[in-house]
DNA sequence: TATTGTTATACTCTATAACTATA
DNA sequence: TATAGTTATAGAGTATAACAATA
C-alpha cells in the first residue's frame, strides 16, 4: 500500500522534474549541496549512498548548467570541493517548489489538517527507512 | 517529501520480495491475475500499462516457477490465456503478508489509529495517482 | 601503499521494431 | 491487412574494476 503509493507519487515527481532536464537524483545532489560549505566528492557521494563513480555524471550535468562549481582543494590536489553556486541555489529553490506542486496534485483532496497530518506519520516512516537495519544503503532513487 | 518517503517505501518493498526472488512487478502480474478469470497477455499488459513485450518475460519466470498457466485460447488460436493456479493463488497470500511485514517495519513507531489514518490518507493519494490527467501511464513500476 | 576523481567494462533493463502464426 | 505473442536490436543506466595523479 504505502509502497505502491508510495512509488507512484515518487514517479509522478520524476515526471514533474522532467521537463526541467533533471532527475530527482539531480535533486538530491542540489539538496546535498545546499547548507552551502565545499565538499569533496568522495564526501558527497557518502552522504547521498551512491558510489562516487556514479556522482561524476550527475556533477559533471550540473556543472555544464552552471548550478555547481567544482574547484580543487587548497591543501590536498588529489580532491576537488564542490559547492552550490547562486544559479543552483535559485534553481534548487525553484525545485523545491516544482515538489510542491507536484506534492499539492498527488494530496488534491486533502484539507489543511488531512495534509499536515500526512506530514507527521510520513516523518515517522521517513526516520524508519531512513535508518534500515544494515545502514548504509547503496540505492538511493 | 511524499515522493522521497514513498519512494524509500517502495525501495524496502523491493528488498523484502528479492529473497523471493521475485520483483514488485512479479507481484503486480500476479495481483491482476488475482480475479481468477483467464486473460489474454494483451488485456493483461494494458490492465498493468506496460508494453506486451515487457510482460513475456514476467511471465515466463511465473510459469517456470508454476504459479501461472498459458493454455491456447480455443477461440482464438494466436491467443494465450492467461490465468493463476492454485500454487500461484498460494504464492500471492505468502508475498502480501510479505507486503504486511515489510509495511510494518516501515510503520513502526505508529499506534494503531496513526496507522488506519494513514491508510485512509494514502488511499485517497492512491486515487489521484491512478487517475493521472494523461490517462494510460507506460512506466509501472 | 592508499586515496581521489575519472574512465572502461560488463551487465541489466527497457521500449521499439521486426517477425511468425494466425485471423 | 490486422492482431497475438515473441524475439531482436539498440539505448540508457548501473556497479565494479581499472587507471592516473597525488598523498
Amino acid at each position: 500500500m504505502i509502497a505502491s503509493v508510495g512509488h507512484a507519487a515518487s514517479l509522478a515527481f520524476e515526471e514533474a522534474l522532467a521537463p526541467h532536464g533533471l532527475h530527482p537524483r539531480h535533486f538530491a545532489v542540489l539538496k546535498g549541496l545546499r547548507g552551502g560549505e565545499a565538499q569533496s566528492q568522495q564526501q558527497l557521494a557518502a552522504a547521498l549512498g551512491i558510489p562516487a563513480s556514479r556522482l561524476v555524471g550527475l556533477l559533471d550535468l550540473l556543472v555544464e548548467r552552471g548550478l555547481v562549481e567544482r574547484h580543487d582543494s587548497p591543501t590536498d590536489r588529489r580532491v576537488k570541493l564542490v559547492r552550490l553556486v547562486d544559479a543552483g541555489r535559485a534553481e534548487l529553490e525553484n525545485l523545491i517548489a516544482v515538489a510542491g506542486q507536484s506534492e499539492r496534485r498527488v494530496t488534491a483532496g486533502l484539507n489543511a489538517q488531512d495534509k499536515a497530518e500526512l506530514r507527521r506519520l510520513l516523518g515517522i516512516v521517513h526516520a524508519n527507512v531512513a535508518a534500515e537495519p544494515d545502514g548504509a544503503r547503496t540505492r538511493v532513487w
